[in-house]
DNA sequence: AGAAAAACTGGACAGTCGTCCAAAAAAGAG
DNA sequence: CTCTTTTTTGGACGACTGTCCAGTTTTTCT
């Protein structure tokens, strides 16, 4: 059944495309017609493996930040005891100076997500994939340093990853009017914000 | 010149009504025909006082958040000396029950902006004006603990900005697909934010 | 080889979009 | 009242949208 796997992989290419084409113009400003272009086939094979519009959006939904949360994931856990926060920060900062577009559709995605609630169920999944890889360095930090903190799970969880999603998406609002200096303030602003997170010391005064 | 006058109020009327269109159905899915239809005039009058779509948007943006944004400053720079963050709580949490719609707006301009570069200037302005907000509080509070927080001003400020517009933007989300407890959950979260970034534990252990 | 199924094309379709305008209605000024 | 200016209308225009399909090409199977 090499039909079966050849339409399954032309599918994927055309997701592919999909992606590559919403992160560049965003949700609000492309077509189908774009989309077809960008992958050189006509219009009518989207409809061809997609019945509509709608569905192929959110066949990009779902297979989004794949590769992203896989090297996150293997990144984090990798990295040497004590400095996990710093791998996380430098995975982080490739990909938003590398995948700086995907970034940007991820929350053009997210938006419209409260608006289509079609799009809200895909959103959860990846949100929740998010917070687990947070709960699993949670309970890493919690084993290894043996302190004390005895995590409100969810509460601690979710406030954590909104702060470094508030960040990210703060640096993408930046970098977008003034593109120099943005990735360096970033890098600096993420240490900040982990030690103010993680530290014993709230706010303290450690840059300049 | 009463001209003049009736002219700036109905420009100002069509804004406001087109931002109430722009808060129901998001920036992606509305047209000057669904404006001007909410607005009970005819399409061409949008032309007779904007020249086009985007100036009409921009318009929307710039006079985007004014009665939230002085609330804001009333409230909290009048609440009693050490509670302003509770000040704070409350009016944010009114505003999310209260105008839930004109918030996930804001964040659809926002996404908005990283796309078309003139909507960025207004976002900007926005911005600024609520990170001036901050600056208020952190030196008050500065001034009132007379704590030894010597704070770097930029970092901080964006610091405290992203973590708390991350904060609102993950209420909307959760909001959308649980409308049910989103607002006590929020109000909890929150108090634990405030907590984490100006107290001295981070993360410790209180609730439950 | 030929037949059946899958993959693909280009264009037609019914709408909607932003833009624009000639003409009607309303308001103001003399 | 008439004349001028401002405001408003309803529709036309071309371009664009998602959807759909009658054919054509390519592949697969016997």
């Amino acid at each position: 059944m090499t039909t079966q796997k050849k339409a399954e992989a032309k599918r994927t290419f055309l997701i592919e495309q999909a992606t590559a084409c919403l992160a560049e113009k965003g949700y609000a400003h492309v077509s189908l017609r774009d989309i077809a272009k960008e992958s050189g086939v006509s219009l009518g094979i989207l409809h061809y493996y997609f019945a509509s519009k709608e569905e192929l959006l959110l066949a990009v939904i779902s297979s989004y930040k794949g590769r992203f949360m896989e090297e996150l994931e293997r990144e984090v856990i990798a990295a040497p005891s004590g400095e996990w926060s710093a791998a996380l920060a430098s995975v982080l900062c490739r990909s938003l100076q590398e995948d700086r577009k995907l970034h940007r559709l991820w929350y053009d995605l997210q938006v419209q997500a409260m608006y289509v609630p079609a799009f809200g169920e895909q959103v959860k999944v990846i949100r929740s994939r998010l917070h687990q890889l947070i709960s699993r360095m949670l309970v890493r930090l919690q084993r290894e340093e043996q302190s004390s903190l005895t995590i409100d799970e969810d509460s601690a969880i979710s406030l954590i990853y909104s702060a470094i999603d508030g960040f990210l998406f703060q640096f993408l609002l930046d970098e977008s009017q003034k593109p120099e200096e943005a990735i360096a303030r970033f890098e600096q602003a993420f240490a900040h914000l982990m030690h103010t997170l993680f530290s014993s010391e709230s706010l303290s005064p450690e840059s300049r």
